[in-house]
DNA sequence: ACTCCATATTTCCAATGTAAATTTTTTTGT
DNA sequence: ACAAAAAAATTTACATTGGAAATATGGAGT
């Protein structure tokens, strides 16, 4: 047993084991299913004992939270892919969506992760520094839809919760299988399919 | 140990432990959350041994199924109240999805149950007629939107799905703390927040 | 009364997360 | 260079959990 563990790393100490583990854990977590993740299989996994990662991390939970922190970021770089080869408008706010739900469809199991609170510490620095990065993305193509014209009420916020609302919850059916894409080829997918019509008007 | 099983009920047999071991777990999933929720607490509540939803559910994952129906039972429910009071139209779609939210916010547990689809039998045919009927109420209101156009791209599901998406999102954030609604009162929700001049237009 | 059978219990097992004590390696201070 | 301290990993132990198998219980029908 311990020599099965050694075998796979020179050194006693791993020397990364922080970094090996979150990667060993998004792994798994696709794989696997969140459901079925569990720290004894990430961390046999890298070749460690199911005790070792107690030095890198609060528990589970926090090796989960440092995860959900991996998918923010990733997140948020595939909404930006593309965001900037277009000008600012219905196409930047489409290439965001689409990243957002490209990044939901090709992860699923870190998506859901992500989203599921209770599993991670959601006052985590940096799970919050990531978290807001994500949400600053698509904040940033909201803003100046014509959804969100002065004096409407419900504040400034509105026009950011209603698009993300609508993306977040068609990417949230589609993996959860109540919806079902029909599989129209390879434009994986056009957020004119859900929100048609919804236009955009630059700030006057 | 035995007596103390047996003190909670005259009879060895229980009588009806199937629908008693659905409402011990409906009461368990919100005290304790869908996380924490376990087979043996859940028979405990009940009064009988953690072996003995056996003979009535497939495991834990047929109980989670038998609880996710009663959920979406209660669902339509909570969306058809008050619709009838209203015309077709806007005052509907605004009542459904108030229906929506309000079930979500007040059963969150529950509410994540019945959209994590891996941890239920999807093809349970009471499962599946019960999630139908939450999702006939919702297709039923959006009948009629203006989004609806004749010849619009997407089928004729789109305007089902833009609707659902857009309060199943709304929801789902709310309920995993990702938005926070000001508290502005006893108007627990108004549609309009989110999505106003979301048109209304009669079929001709 | 007697048998059958659904229902419930007891006992056992493997997997999991966590805590405590211990061992091994690396770093630090002189 | 060397001993002490700190860091990192392992071993051992334990409570919980879901499930399987064998056993006990009691009611229904004859």
């Amino acid at each position: 047993m311990l020599n099965n563990l050694k075998q796979n790393r020179k050194n006693y100490h791993h020397g990364d084991l922080k970094t090996a583990l979150v990667e060993a854990g998004l792994a798994e977590l696709e794989e696997k299913g969140l459901e079925s993740l569990s720290l004894r299989s990430i961390a046999a996994r890298v070749g460690v004992s199911h005790t070792a990662p107690k030095n890198h991390f609060d528990g589970l939970r926090g090796l989960l939270t440092a995860i959900a922190t991996v998918g923010f970021q990733r997140h948020a770089a595939e909404m930006l892919r593309g965001v900037e080869d277009h000008p600012p408008g219905e196409a930047r706010r489409d290439a965001a969506c689409n990243g957002y739900l490209r990044f939901a469809l090709e992860n699923p199991e870190l998506f859901k992760l992500m989203f599921s609170s209770t599993l991670y510490d959601s006052d985590d620095p940096d799970l919050k520094r990531a978290s807001s990065e994500s949400y600053g993305v698509l904040r940033g193509v909201a803003d100046g839809l014509d959804w969100d014209k002065a004096g409407a009420p419900g504040g400034p916020l509105r026009t950011e919760w209603m698009l993300w609302s609508l993306v977040h919850g068609y990417a949230t059916l589609l993996i959860e299988g109540k919806i079902r894409r029909k599989d129209n080829g390879h434009p994986l997918f056009q957020m004119d399919e859900i929100m048609p019509g919804f236009g955009y008007r630059p700030n006057s």
